[in-house]
DNA sequence: GCCTCCAAGTTGTACGACAACTTCGCTATG
DNA sequence: CATAGCGAAGTTGTCGTACAACTTGGAGGC
């Protein structure tokens, strides 16, 4: 296992502690490569490297022969372009995120689950049930799926708060990404009585297949999001560059 | 203005063109870099700081000392972590885009948005609502917000079929980036009306801000999806390397 | 058969040099 | 005095080489 991040990695996360704290304001520029470098202790080479992620993260811009300038960022409540979960979701809102409702045990695979675990439809599979809450009030249901031979109900029990990303890392099954489809939905029988709202109320929900490196599915999750519970956005980057429509 | 693009950004084009053709395979592990600097000509530094793009990207995954391997990208319809507008959206799909019901003018600029623009509220901003069809049948709602100042309503009438992106382009604003709202909801009286669907009808909203490359917003637009128009989804990376919650 | 170790290959980092570009002050010119 | 042009200094972009860190596979010994 690597364990050990690598070096641009670091650079970057630190640059970006700087960013968020407000040590390197909006708009302004940064020292420049060379100095930057030496005072972090680093190559240049390895500082380019960093900073090359933060540009494509869109924190900085740089100019070809003036400079690296931080970017006048928009505030952003639940960016849904890196994969959280729920709990920081919540967390990031300074709410409390809790959990009830939480039952594990083995069902049937329902068909568009199966397909991305690449099973058969109604082979049996774990599956987590429950209601997030924050500040104890229900916000969120969700139901993960994972092949048994991966996670077993048991084991899925027993990791408590503890996300269902950390327990795949654990098993050298960490996830690397993730496609969520968005679809607009009101609340039906089983949801609204989880939640606790009436019938026909608006909700948001996220139906995800989670991939290893590799791009093998070991999750899939469908979370229903109460309509009014928080704000979702999407960093979009803009056309042009690299960019092919599949 | 740069006009050329960096060499980088190039080879980085070129390689995703290669994954996409399938000239590079799923799995398959590319070229050694020095070989590969050699036989596209540039040096090797370029071709890592192109190749850690495609890595950015969740195209590639590179594993020190071992190799670089394509990444088994899952299939997407509507990727909205880049932007491309309603048009391609639809095109992507294999429809015939149109646009119908279009209008075009100076209108008192809503709260939001006045904000986005950096406005007083109420401010005359010039606005493009039109209803989006896909092979005739009308799917969305958009309206388009942008400063006066910048695309004046006879210019914003004029580009016809053109995309708005490329107006701005054009005047050398070119959208970098945006951020984009999602949130379920009902068709309310003016909407149902356009896209001519029966009040209470399911819609995806898009409450959308684009800015410059230096953070200016240039542009601000709302779009109502209706629910089974199309599926919309995001690519989100995983957890872990560089994260850091707002 | 199994384990150890080594060698070859690959990516990660470092350092130095130069090219391409921007910025700004200085200067010559009207 | 105003302005256009020049040029030096500073910055990012690209190149080349060398070595470190790591993985992989096979040879060799037990």
């Amino acid at each position: 296992m690597p364990s050990r991040l690598s070096l641009r990695h670091s650079i970057a996360s630190g640059l970006r502690r700087r960013v968020a704290a407000g040590d390197l304001a909006p708009g302004e520029r940064l020292p420049s490569e060379p100095q930057l470098a030496k005072t972090l202790g680093v190559s240049r080479s390895s500082l380019r490297a960093a900073i090359a992620l933060l540009e494509e993260d869109g924190l900085v811009q740089r100019l070809h022969g003036s400079g690296t300038y931080v970017t006048h960022r928009p505030v952003m409540r639940n960016d849904l372009s890196r994969n959280f979960g729920v709990s920081s979701m919540i967390a990031s809102m300074g709410l409390e995120a809790g959990t009830v409702d939480e039952h594990c045990g083995l069902e049937p695979a329902p068909a568009l689950v199966a397909e991305a675990l690449e099973l058969e439809a109604g082979e049996p599979v774990t599956a987590l049930r429950r209601v997030r809450t924050a500040d104890d009030r229900r916000v969120v249901y969700s139901v993960d799926w994972c092949r048994r031979d991966v996670l077993s109900p048991e084991r899925m029990r027993d990791l408590g708060d503890g996300s269902v990303y950390d327990a795949l890392a654990d098993l050298d099954l960490p996830v690397h990404h993730g496609v969520a489809t968005i679809s607009p939905g009101m609340a039906g029988g089983e949801v609204a009585e989880r939640l606790d709202v009436p019938r026909g109320s608006l909700l948001l929900t996220l139906f995800q297949v989670d991939s290893t490196a590799d791009g093998h599915v070991v999750l899939v999750s469908e979370e229903h999001h109460l309509a009014d519970a928080f704000e979702v956005t999407v960093y979009r980057r803009g056309p042009g560059e690299g960019s092919e429509q599949v």
